[in-house]
DNA sequence: AGCTCATTGTTACCTATACTCACAATGAAC
DNA sequence: GTTCATTGTGAGTATAGGTAACAATGAGCT
């Protein structure tokens, strides 16, 4: 705790700096035409996820807890990507509650272009550092994000 | 360019890291009663700063600018800090189109406030990390902020 | 003078994200 | 089988931001 007043600042310009980065990534999404938000994008990928790591697609309840929002607010992510024919909700022949996200062939299409919309805003955000300094950032980011992993109802 | 496919994960946790940054400092505003929002509390900050660094309060189009909006997003804060006293619209006299934001005495109080909220989100946030570690955090996020300013009203 | 054009802030409206509350359907436990 | 927990969603709200149109003002030019 040398200098316990520098965390401000620090807090300040992460929230700056992402701020660029998400509108850099929106940006980039729109762009490209890929029709989806970055909040979206943000789920395709933990759909993705889930299913490379789990085998079977993910409820909603799991979309939930990993993108650290409400149940409710995955409704409408999904809503707007079984809109736009992206992802498939199917119930769960075990459990007549879960309903279960299936990417489809068009979501798989989108998740590819959106790699590129990704990479494209970090490269926008990342440019002024060295490849050593990313790694850098990205082993800190990885310390930053490593355990904690409670979801907003339960903080309190 | 050893391997350009981390760039994607690394925008991913910074994004990641600043939901939860941005959550833990609107719960601390509230928690302690300051009754402003976090961008509310963003404006105020760089009203002070304006004010360390230009003696002069700010126009609207400063703070646009400063904060990386539209004029027209400011309008809103402001509309909202005025209600609540923390600032103050002062005409200025040598160009009638222009309006200075003054802070208040009781803007400035919740300034102090806020500077405890930001600093406990930051805290609760950077917990897992050294001070060293932090320093480096600190140098790296100084390297990306550096220099772009464009506002995004400029954007391409 | 007057006429044109840029600046400044704002009114009105729209979108994205995420929250709370209430609720219906379902499963589980006693 | 009545009670309780789980699961997803409808309804409504708040925050943060954006666009478009506009009125007031200043500046430049003839």
């Amino acid at each position: 705790m040398s200098s316990p007043d520098a965390d401000g600042p620090l807090a300040d310009q992460l929230l700056s700096l992402t701020r660029r980065l998400h509108r850099s990534h929106k940006h980039q999404l729109e762009q490209r035409g890929v029709g989806i938000t970055p909040a979206q994008s943000r789920l395709l990928r933990t759909l993705s996820h889930h299913l490379q790591h789990h085998g079977s697609p993910p409820r909603m309840a799991d979309l939930a807890e990993r993108l650290e929002v409400v149940p409710r607010a995955v409704t409408t992510l999904v809503d707007a990507l079984e809109a736009s024919g992206k992802v498939r909700r199917v119930p769960d022949p075990d459990n007549r509650r879960v309903i279960r996200i299936e990417i489809t062939d068009e979501g798989r299409t989108a998740l590819s272009e959106l790699r590129g919309a990704r990479r494209a805003a970090a490269e926008e955000i990342l440019a002024p550092l060295t490849d050593v300094e990313r790694s850098v950032l990205g082993e800190l980011l990885n310390t930053l994000m490593g355990d904690t992993g409670s979801p907003p109802e339960r903080r309190c």
